[in-house]
DNA sequence: TTCTGTGAAAAACTTCACAGCG
DNA sequence: CGCTGTGAAGTTTTTCACAGAA
């Protein structure tokens, strides 16, 4: 294991490559080849070496990569070879969508609690999870163990679900709501907009549309 | 305007001034120097200057900008100074929580249409439209006059749904199904997949804690 | 004077090209 | 022989630093 610093994009490939690998590993596929997963996300295969050498030799020369090893040792790399405990701070159509999807637990997060500062939904129940008050945060998030906090709630009131998270102690934030939160340093965030991506298309719409007209 | 190809990341970040600008609009501020921007959203003030100047020059020295114009501008030279039809295909629990959330109309995309491939679910009616059957795609895209498509199925049944876009005519794709899909490369696609920020959190909690270990 | 706009310098990231191992 | 791992080259993106306008 190399001691550089990580490159921030190569973690967000990573998180691509564990997707391919474990479609390919459901096919049954045994060995890739960089240039293989190179092709199936969209770059160059001395970028996938690359990534994969800041956290060891995982590949075989002259045969590629073992793909059941190299998704074990990427999850491990990324501290994703296990189950995270997430509390979940914003019981909207959103939250509740994230609360329903299956996917957070297929992928090793599991949402052990529910809150929002709604007193009619609290006490409601989702997904066998009853939404609680806010304000037990910190009293239920050390209890259930919480190490990762989301936050669905409006964007007024994101901040104060992040100082409630930040107080339970959590050590990542992963904020849905489209405004900046502060928090210490040493809490790691991460910021889900999803209408970025919009903004995006529609920018290469225009884009590629001025390109066809002059 | 500048001819130099602009920076995805730059793409990006103009995402997000538009909403620190339109926060710091409705609060009523007049002005905005580049380093209160930069502190807003956690860059550094040259960079915001460098990413405005692909565009043109909106500020006024000695002053700042007038969050109003630039706004404005900034909208305009994203394309998103009006209002894009999208369809969406796939009405499964993420589908619905797009449906119903406002966030998407508020910032100009309209959601003319939504399809599924599920007849239980075709006929259904959610937030005031109703689900049509994925076939009728090309037929209503065209009448819908949709330009912007967004997938919400299952992985499996992203690739039709791409294709089925593509024949309707969209011009982009904003996918959430965590898959790669293969368009013609005249049709923008953009990837959004929040997973990959979870495990992004995951891994920079790992490096804290080891760092505080050793 | 203040704060933008911008070349030039620095840093970060990606790609190349090939040595080296299975 | 084929494909990985990696230094070196190349490219892009970010930051600096300062000239210049209001």
């Amino acid at each position: 294991m190399k001691s550089t610093r990580i490159p921030r994009a190569t973690i967000q490939r990573l998180a691509a490559y564990v997707q391919i690998l474990e479609t390919l590993s459901q096919e049954g596929e045994k060995v890739i080849s960089s240039e293989g997963l190179a092709r199936a996300c969209g770059v160059n295969p001395s970028q996938i070496r690359k990534d994969l050498a800041y956290f060891g030799e995982f590949g075989v020369r002259g045969v590629g990569y073992y793909v059941q090893d190299l998704l074990t040792a990427i999850k491990q790399s990324l501290g994703i070879d296990r189950i995270w405990n997430v509390a979940l701070v914003g019981v909207g159509n959103l939250g509740r969508a994230l609360l329903r999807h299956k996917i957070l637990r297929k992928r090793g997060f599991m949402v052990v609690g529910a809150f929002d500062c709604d007193p009619f939904k609290i006490g409601e129940e989702i997904a066998g999870l009853e939404v609680y008050s806010s304000k037990r945060l910190q009293e239920l998030a050390q209890e259930l163990n919480v190490e990762i906090g989301v936050i669905t709630t409006p964007p007024k009131r994101a901040q104060r679900a992040a100082n409630y998270l930040v107080e339970a102690g959590v050590k990542g934030i992963v904020n849905f709501a489209p405004v900046r939160i502060d928090v210490p340093e040493n809490v790691a965030v991460e910021y889900v907009d999803f209408i970025h991506h919009l903004f995006s298309v529609a920018f290469n719409i225009s884009l590629n549309l001025s390109k066809g007209l002059f």
